[in-house]
DNA sequence: TAATTACGCAACCATATAGTTGCTTTTTTT
DNA sequence: AAAAAAAGCAACTATATGGTTGCGTAATTA
C-alpha cells in the first residue's frame, strides 16, 4: 500500500469534488470554500492541500487572502483515462456472452 | 467520513483501475485477473466486490468459474460528471486574473 | 469417490485518511 | 500600536482501506 497522491484519490472525497465543482465556477479562499460545508476550515484546507499536490487547483496569494482555483487542464487527465472506454461504450453489445461462447468454442 | 462505496472511490485504487482496463477488454475469471498483480487472489477478489459493489462490473458464473466484465454503462457516470467542467476547459482563458479582477473592480 | 480447483468469507493487521483542536505568522482594520 | 482576520502547520484520534492467512463450499477431474 503506497502512499497514493493521484487526481482519481483526490476525486474519491466527495467533499473534495464538491470543492472542485464550487471553484470551477470562480476562484474562492479556504473561509469562503469552509462556509458551504459543515467541517471546519482545517478541514477543507487539508483537502485544499490534497488538491494542490496534485496539481488540480492552483492558488494565488491576494494580501492575507489565499484564493484557489480549479486548474481544468489537468481536469482532462479523468477524461483521457474514460477515452480507452469510449470506443468500447460506443459499439456495446452483450460482450460477456460473446466472450463465453468465443471460450466454448475453443474448448473443442 | 461515512462509509463510501460509488465509482469515484473505486476507481481510486491503481490495482482497481488496472482490473477495469484488464475486464474491458475481456471478461476473466479472479484466478486469471490476479495472476497479472502481485497480491493474492483474495486481494483481488475484495476488489472485485468493491468493483461489484458500484456496479461497475458484473459477474457470470459458469460451472465453478465466476467470469467478471465491466459494465462500460456505468463508467459513462464518470464522464457525465466530467461533463460540468468541459464547458469550462472548452473555453479555456486565465479564469483566476478574470475573477481577481471582478472582484477588485467591485469594492470600489 | 477421493483429490483438486475455483472462489467466497471471516478474522486479523498495518497504514492511510478525514476529521478535530490548538498554535503561529502575516496582513488588515481600528 | 493593538485587535482582528486569514490561513498554514502540528499533534492527535477514530475509522477506512488494502493486504494477509486460514477455512468452508461447490464444481471438476482422476
Amino acid at each position: 500500500m503506497e502512499t497514493r497522491r493521484d487526481i482519481f484519490q483526490a476525486i474519491a472525497d466527495p467533499t473534495r469534488r464538491a470543492i472542485i465543482a464550487l471553484i470551477a465556477l470562480q476562484a474562492m479562499t479556504p473561509n469562503a470554500i469552509a462556509e458551504h460545508f459543515d467541517s471546519t476550515r482545517q478541514a477543507v484546507s487539508k483537502h485544499l492541500r490534497v488538491l494542490s499536490e496534485c496539481e488540480l487547483i492552483a492558488q494565488k496569494q491576494q494580501g492575507r487572502e489565499i484564493y484557489y482555483s480549479l486548474n481544468v487542464n489537468k481536469m482532462k487527465e479523468i477524461d483521457g483515462w474514460l477515452e480507452q472506454f469510449r470506443a468500447i461504450w460506443e459499439t456495446q453489445f452483450n460482450q460477456l456472452d460473446e466472450v463465453l461462447q468465443t471460450m466454448k468454442s475453443r474448448k473443442k
